[in-house]
DNA sequence: CTTGAATTGATTGATTGCAATTTAATTTTA
DNA sequence: TAAAATTAAATTGCAATCAATCAATTCAAG
């Protein structure tokens, strides 16, 4: 053991969770062609077909995304006919990002997705919640900061 | 319970891993900042530290990234005089990768960055240590795909 | 009221990340 | 051996990602 093992890729729990992650996107690629979405714009659309209408503020915080990554895919969530994009007649500053009704209708084709990806990820159950919770737990720390 | 419920972003595990990990990555910002490096720069370098020499392709198997990715990154670590690459002599087509003087040199700078980061992570050695070893099982099914 | 601070999104520039294609070199196979 | 297949890296094009900065609006203190 000597000092420079710390550094040693496969000692830094950094590595896994980002190369994960990648990999998850990945996996999610072939089954959000159909629907013509990214990734990223898959979580923005979940969001909205939660909540239907929210401004650009609620949405990065929510995502964990700043307006920089946020404003350019919006419009292009807007051009596809998916949302709209309207300024808060109270607060000018604010734009009031909210599903169309083509929008909403894409989210029957999203039903099968969540559990077809959950296969792919090889965990069971409980590893998946034991990962979940580790990853909120962490995620928490870093929005305490 | 209604139907939509899967669809729900706090019942995706894609999200917090996704989050958490570009959230790990901000905390390596400030910390990577004197030493000139960029993340991934840092991944890269991480691995030459231990093997000092590699080719491209190995370096892509070891970190998941295609060359795509590494082309610019190499050529920019080498810009920096932190490493060099030439082509391999029994196979021209292998670009070979290894630190310079000045490259190694930088690993003395970055030996207290893991335990930095760990710390801001706020999981316990046991939180850290199963976290890990989940994340390596969800990458051992990617890399079976 | 008015000045200064805070807030919200937009913009810019640099770096990633990846799919798809291309080029060059090597290996396989017919 | 010649043609076909494979391999390694580079290139191209598009979409993120984020830091830093900017402009417009709103709010708050005096």
């Amino acid at each position: 053991m000597d000092e420079y093992d710390v550094l040693k890729l496969e000692n830094q729990l950094c590595f896994p969770l980002y190369a994960a992650s990648r990999e998850i996107i990945k996996f999610y690629k072939p089954l959000l062609d159909p629907l013509g979405l990214t990734y990223t714009q898959y979580l923005v659309m979940l969001v909205l077909w939660q909540r239907r209408k929210m401004n650009v503020k609620e949405l990065g915080d929510t995502l964990f995304l700043d307006s920089g990554t946020l404003t350019p895919l919006l419009k292009k969530l807007e051009s596809m006919s998916l949302i709209t994009r309207t300024r808060s007649e109270e607060d000018e500053r604010v734009l009031i990002v909210e599903t169309t009704v083509k929008g909403r209708r894409l989210r029957d084709k999203a039903l099968d997705i969540p559990a077809e990806v959950s296969a792919l990820t090889g965990l069971s159950q409980d590893e998946s919640l034991s990962l979940y919770a580790l990853l909120y737990k962490l995620l928490g720390s870093a929005k305490a900061e």
